[in-house]
DNA sequence: CTAGCTGCAAATATTTTGCATCGGA
DNA sequence: TCCGATGCAAAATATTTGCAGCTAG
């Protein structure tokens, strides 16, 4: 999977939450315990978290911290690029066009678009050890981004 | 995207109507008015809809339907292979590994398994129109099925 | 007939928001 | 000090479920 923010694990926890705050410092987002402690949480966990996880990890350190201080904290390391969300926020959506297609997802307005692969492109291949994990049904290919509607919306605000 | 599922787009909405039904048959599913407006909404839309929009659009052909049958009938259809969810279900998880990599995704029990490509294995590339849709931040590739755990609970019982 | 489907209403689950207070820079 | 972050409570959103009646096969 390609990514554009830079690759940041492979280094151990203590560096990572260095680089953390490194980021936060840049983005004037204040150093708090709550954060230090969920993104301690998410980066040490390989087990997918979902908000009510990471809320209930955290709270062994931080017993006082609220669900919705996790739900906010998660939207803006997402945001920062420092997390990554596991499917969609939300709202479910169906599509019955089973042809090989992508999707291009605006992380701003939640606008789904298609993308048909051009002549001679190569869909994604099947990792070679899939059948370790089971046995898949389909396949769910995203680039998830600001759509170029959202980015005129922001750049006329800008002006 | 490579799917398991045959190809049945390209074809009309008659043609692809009169498929759902014998797919229907041959699951004892009960072909109802209900189940065949849904279908047909989803079919002709490119929208992606969510079940609310669904919902919206089948009720003026059905105005008695509830929201529920909607979202009854959305679930067993992406049983059936017959829509595709864009996105996952539900809950949101969260992921701090931002090397390259995918993930298999349970369709049963929503288990969350890290796919990391293999030496020499290409990951997804990017599509060459991509920039007609707005500027990528994350790509996330899913593959989507029953966990071989799930599988063997399944076996079990059937012993 | 009868098992599966539907509508209704109510319950869950998940995520978001307003507001007063707190605390990091 | 000051503005962003937090906790609390409540709201909003999304989805699921129990049940009684309906209907396709």
């Amino acid at each position: 999977m390609y990514l554009t923010q830079p690759v940041t694990n492979g280094k151990d926890l203590k560096a990572r939450v260095e680089e953390f705050k490194k980021l936060c410092r840049s983005r004037s987002l204040r150093i708090t315990s709550q954060r230090l402690e969920i993104f301690r949480t998410v980066a040490q966990s390989k087990a997918h978290p979902s908000a009510e996880a990471v809320f209930a990890a955290v709270r062994k350190k931080l017993p006082n911290i609220s669900l919705d201080t996790v739900y906010r904290t998660l939207a803006s390391m997402e945001e920062a690029g420092v997390v990554f969300r596991v499917g969609l926020s939300s709202k479910a959506r169906f599509d019955a066009d089973l042809t090989p297609h992508y999707h291009f997802v605006c992380m701003n307005c939640g606008e789904v678009y298609d993308i048909f692969p051009g002549e001679g492109e190569q869909p994604v291949l099947m990792p070679q050890n899939i059948n370790e994990f089971g046995e898949v049904k389909n396949v769910n290919l995203q680039f998830r981004g600001i759509c170029n509607r959202c980015r005129k919306a922001t750049e006329d605000i800008q002006k």
